[in-house]
DNA sequence: TAGATTGTTAATCGATTAACAATC
DNA sequence: TAGATTGTTAATCGATTAACAATC
């Protein structure tokens, strides 16, 4: 199988921001937003959102804007937040917990269904209701329960070993928090989060504030 | 002042990867590293790899590649790494908590002076050894240490509201992982951080995966 | 020396933005 | 109706990749 390429990435990327935009529009009990206000709530051009949105196949009335409780459905049917996904959590530290805890997810359906952990002393209990099981029985946990998620936060050391471990129980997909690079087959989905490239940014743009850099 | 906007924002975002394979050859003891070896580790093109490390001005080698030491040094020094960035942190919730206790960060001079937190039950205590403070004490305490970077890791409708006292005590950026778009002055740095978007993109390819999409 | 790797210049690719007719 | 907003088609912009002479 060939390596998975995704088409219009940086649009994908935008589509939680709409949704957070839409849904509040919902919330306010609107039935239409148009492209010009999302795109001025999210300081973008209202013709970047307009071809965004049509990815998702949603069509707009002149005038009016997007209907929304149908482009909501639309962007999570798109994205795939319109089903539940069983996700491992594995390493259950910093990080790792605060995952566990963090809200939104559960709103587009990342389901976490159990964590693991070298740490004795975590095994056996709940963080955020999530059970904290032994590092060991990660393969068992995976199976039993049919997860596709894997979400990798264990030191970077560790990265490699434990996802081949993952990949040897059967998840499709490894959301790396590591800043290890994984090798892992083509065919297994990773998405690399990485908190120092946005901490980059931000000390470039700060340097340049200072005129440090031109 | 003009909206801050920086050139090759996808070669500084990868800056750190790079510096992070160039620290274990360092450790490793060789002399010098080449773009390809760079390359091959993060799947990438070699191309690429010295495009970007053109922006840091270092000159390599034909044949042997480019001076390690030197490479460490000039990455560092682009990013603003190799000085301290005291910095607070507002919210001291999971992520918050998280982010304090992430060793990498010191490693890239960002340095934790204070956090701040509405729960009393954590005011007066230290989280990762940074101690917490009440939310009523930002203004204060961001001017006492000079921070300039302020992480902000309050729940959502809080956000706006406490960039604008953010602001107010003299900050000149804001690391921003709620999912609020900031409507603050051009002047001020924000450097925003979105958990979803990367997701979204993990969503779709496993989707893509499927078979549900083409 | 031979050849791996560099930096530069040009070509390609993909994303963003502009222009504008269609329309509610 | 008038005009705000849509979707489409084309133009622009910027990032990635290719080609290749220079060189240690």
């Amino acid at each position: 199988m060939a390596k998975i390429k995704i088409a219009y990435a940086p649009s994908v990327r935008r589509l939680p921001s709409y949704l957070h935009i839409i849904r509040q529009a919902q919330r306010a009990g609107d039935y239409y937003i148009s492209g010009t206000i999302i795109a001025n709530e999210l300081n973008l051009e209202p013709i970047q959102v307009r071809k965004d949105l049509a990815i998702t196949g949603i069509i707009g009335k002149p005038k009016k804007g997007y209907p929304v409780e149908a482009l909501v459905k639309a962007i999570e049917h798109y994205l795939g937040w319109d089903e539940i996904h069983e996700a491992v959590l594995v390493g259950a530290g910093n990080l790792g917990s605060a995952l566990l805890g963090y809200q939104e997810f559960q709103l587009h359906g990342l389901h976490f269904v159990a964590a693991f952990d070298t740490d004795p002393s975590k095994i056996g209990k709940q963080v955020h209701g999530v059970p904290i099981f032994s590092m060991d029985s990660v393969e068992e946990g995976i199976k039993t329960y049919k997860a596709q998620i894997a979400v990798l936060t264990v030191p970077s050391p560790m990265a490699q070993a434990t996802a081949e471990i993952l990949v040897r129980a059967g998840v499709s997909s490894i959301w790396n928090f590591t800043n290890t690079k994984l090798k892992v087959g083509e065919d297994i989905v990773v998405q690399r989060e990485d908190l120092s490239s946005g901490y980059a940014l931000l000390s470039v743009m700060l340097q340049k504030v200072k005129g440090r850099l031109d």
